[in-house]
DNA sequence: TCTCCGATTAGAC
DNA sequence: CTAACGGTCTAATCGGAGA
């Protein structure tokens, strides 16, 4: 319930519509109103769609050898993902949406939380955010509001399924009445939090719609499901559960694998790929100023061929001292692939998780082994290049001419807004 | 029997 | 022409091993 005392919090969830299809647009305005897709890295599924391309029938997810076919009929324009535009958009708008509010909470490459709370003519100041989004960006959002993050999210929804609502939808306005009625009315798998699994095993209790799980027993739903469903549903009785977090906090782990765009039989390449790996996700690591003491390797075949010998291999080594020392941590993951590699598999996929990450400021050391200096110019210098000039631009040596396992992307459009050379409406 | 830990599950995007 | 199905991350929960 809602306390008394407590102020009725005005949180705001402003989302990008269909955001990666959206940037593309940005330089390409002649993809305005045609069917556009981005697919996943090696161009495996489709991962945002256009409105247009949403009415064929296309699934998010759905593997774009599945829906060549329909796409090539209809004229659908399907592009690599571009990873460093999107990114790139998603800083200019959580930099505008930052100068609605104090407190923000940037959720994913796409979404923002606002704490509006105490601002008058929230209304008029979502379309406000709206209007200046896409007059700075060119992306076109909606802003969703409620007194919960929950609640919020569900707004968002409404916004932007219901064409009356003009992409802004507040929840708190709303009478008790017209909240029940609208909360019927939505399937409960629309909730932040219920997926695919959670809403059938839902059903078989009786719980169809967010007003279903609003009302349920309390008692009977934290032990059937759970204490994330019981947060879950005191957000959808308006009771704040899930707190805003201004400041993302460091990861605790850090993973980086690919599935390679063709198949890879030899161990030089293997080790190739996984040098790759290693810098990325040790990069990653100093980025956050942190140091890990656990690194896990692995390697596997294509699951989606069992006719092929299948061989998923994965060891992981405690290191004998925290680092985040790209050269350091490659003589570890090489080691390992050639501990785990056996010649006659056909591997799609590797990859190294670090783990056991601490601060590296506060440095755990044994007293009985002597410590090396530990010298980081050479990862500091190759950080400073690296995001001066560009992601790969200086990178440790590897000897391998074979590129044959990089990543499949076939469609991509240029670097846009980072790069000088890239040209819009080509 | 209790606790710990790694593996598995489920979810988001 | 064929074959073709993503990558990261977190928290909760489960189940076995060891104390």
């Amino acid at each position: 319930m809602q306390s008394s005392r407590q102020k009725l919090q005005q949180l705001a969830l402003v989302d990008c519509n269909n955001f990666y299809v959206s940037c593309e647009r940005v330089f390409r305005p002649d993809l305005i109103n045609t069917p556009v897709i981005a697919l996943s890295n090696n161009d495996g599924c489709v991962i945002s769609r256009s409105n247009e391309a949403k009415a064929l029938g296309i699934k998010m997810g759905q593997p774009w050898f599945e829906i060549k076919a329909l796409a090539q009929e209809h004229n659908v324009l399907a592009l690599s993902s571009n990873y460093a535009l999107y990114a790139d958009m998603s800083n200019r708008v959580m930099n505008i949406l930052h100068e609605f509010a104090p407190r923000q909470e940037v959720y994913s490459i796409d979404e923002s939380f606002l704490d509006l709370t105490g601002m008058p003519y929230l209304k008029d100041m979502s379309y406000q955010i709206k209007q200046r989004v896409m007059q700075w960006t060119g992306i076109p959002v909606c802003v969703g509001i409620g007194p919960t993050k929950t609640l919020a999210k569900l707004a968002n929804h409404i916004a932007k399924k219901h064409p009356r609502s003009k992409g802004v939808f507040n929840f708190n306005e709303l009478s008790e009445q017209q909240k029940d009625s609208l909360l019927a009315k939505i399937s409960v798998s629309e909730v932040w939090g219920v997926g695919r699994r959670l809403s059938a095993r839902l059903s078989a209790y009786n719980v169809h719609t967010v007003q279903d799980l609003k009302l349920a027993h309390t008692a009977t739903l934290r032990a059937q499901f759970g204490v994330v469903i019981e947060k879950t549903q005191r957000e959808l009785q308006e009771q704040p559960c899930i707190e805003l977090t201004e400041v993302e906090p460091a990861k605790k782990q850090i993973v980086s694998s690919r599935s390679f765009g063709a198949m890879v039989t030899d161990l030089n390449t293997l080790k190739d790929a996984v040098s790759l790996f290693t810098a990325n996700a040790c990069q990653k690591l100093r980025a956050q100023n942190s140091h890990a003491s656990m690194i896990q390797v692995f390697l596997s075949t294509n699951r989606f061929r069992p006719e092929l010998a299948q061989y998923n291999p994965c060891i992981s080594v405690p290191l004998p001292q925290p680092s985040s020392d790209t050269v350091h941590i490659n003589k570890w993951a090489n080691h390992l692939v050639e501990r785990m590699f056996k010649a006659g598999y056909q591997y799609k996929k590797a990859g190294i998780m670090l783990s056991e990450i601490s601060p590296a400021s506060q440095e755990q050391t044994d007293m009985w082994e002597p410590q090396e200096p530990v010298d980081t110019s050479l990862m500091r210098t190759l950080d400073a290049l690296n995001a001066r000039y560009g992601r790969g631009t200086v990178s440790v040596s590897t000897q391998g001419a074979d590129h044959s396992w990089h990543m499949k992307q076939e469609r991509k459009s240029p670097n846009y807004t980072t790069d000088w050379n890239a040209t819009p409406f080509a």
